[in-house]
DNA sequence: GCTGTATCGAGATTGATTCTCATTCCAATA
DNA sequence: TATTGGAATGAGAATCAATCTCGATACAGC
């Protein structure tokens, strides 16, 4: 139950938070910005402030319950954390984003770091394209 | 010379053009967002807007001369275009930025990227770790 | 050197995000 | 189950990066 994930993450199970919860569960194939979860509950008849979501997605954060990206399009969007590390791919046309892992490019990063005289310790690699679906191209974001 | 870059840009060699282009490169082991820009000409006596200094950034973008990054903290940074693509090694806590390529990664995006029914347009491949310069560690930017 | 146009600087504006603070809610307990 | 203190909320103000506006100024061609 999903107020059992915010006592673990050592927050109280409040109506916000629940139904910002919700919202990111229901949305887990696109990744969303503190506005689109705003429009979201604003569109499903609840009534919560911008600055609240932006505050629990903060605590989220915190709390290992979502990631923070930073796409190119400059403002932050969030996804559930599965646990799992992966990249991204990113549609230019409408925003689709798609996960995934690829063990060369990760080995690869490793020993380019250290080749240049660094310990890695974090990486962002982000894939720009085009997804060749007919319900693209009308973008939705 | 560098008026010369200009005008085969396409834009008149005056004075804050001339001025942030050299800033740039004498920073060129160092990506500087236009806030660093700003600062290092009023430092060296100089007095321009700062919204001189985004306006020439964007606009040297548009001709080609500088690529805007937007790194993991949010906002843009800018670094004179070699002409020659290539990924970023950015130090957590020096703010170094060091650059690479590497083939083996570049061919694999492409496949990935069709794998995943995706045409490639871009990418954006930042490798955050720590670099192990005594120079380091107190941090600059 | 003169003139028209591109460019500039200062400050207002925007858009995203964070902060403030009075009010409200949750959950431990009596 | 009613009480209550501290945590959480919402509305609006504040902040920060970036952009726009517009009167003043500087460049390039003559």
């Amino acid at each position: 139950m999903q107020s059992d994930d915010l006592k673990d993450a050592g927050l109280k199970a409040t109506q916000p938070r629940l139904k910002i919860l919700s919202i990111l569960e229901q949305n887990r194939e696109r990744h969303m910005s503190a506005e689109d979860v705003y429009r979201a509950l604003i569109g499903a008849g609840d009534d919560l402030g911008l600055a609240t979501i932006y505050r629990v997605l903060t605590q989220f954060e915190s709390a290992g319950l979502v990631i923070r990206h930073h796409f190119a399009d400059g403002h932050a969007v969030f996804e559930l954390d599965s646990g799992e590390h992966h990249d991204h791919i990113v549609c230019i046309d409408c925003g689709k984003v798609t996960e995934f892992v690829d063990n060369t490019i990760e080995r690869r990063q490793i020993r380019i770091a250290k080749e240049h005289g660094f310990r890695l310790a974090d990486h962002s690699l982000v894939l720009h394209g085009r997804c060749e679906r007919k319900d693209c191209a009308h973008r939705k974001r």
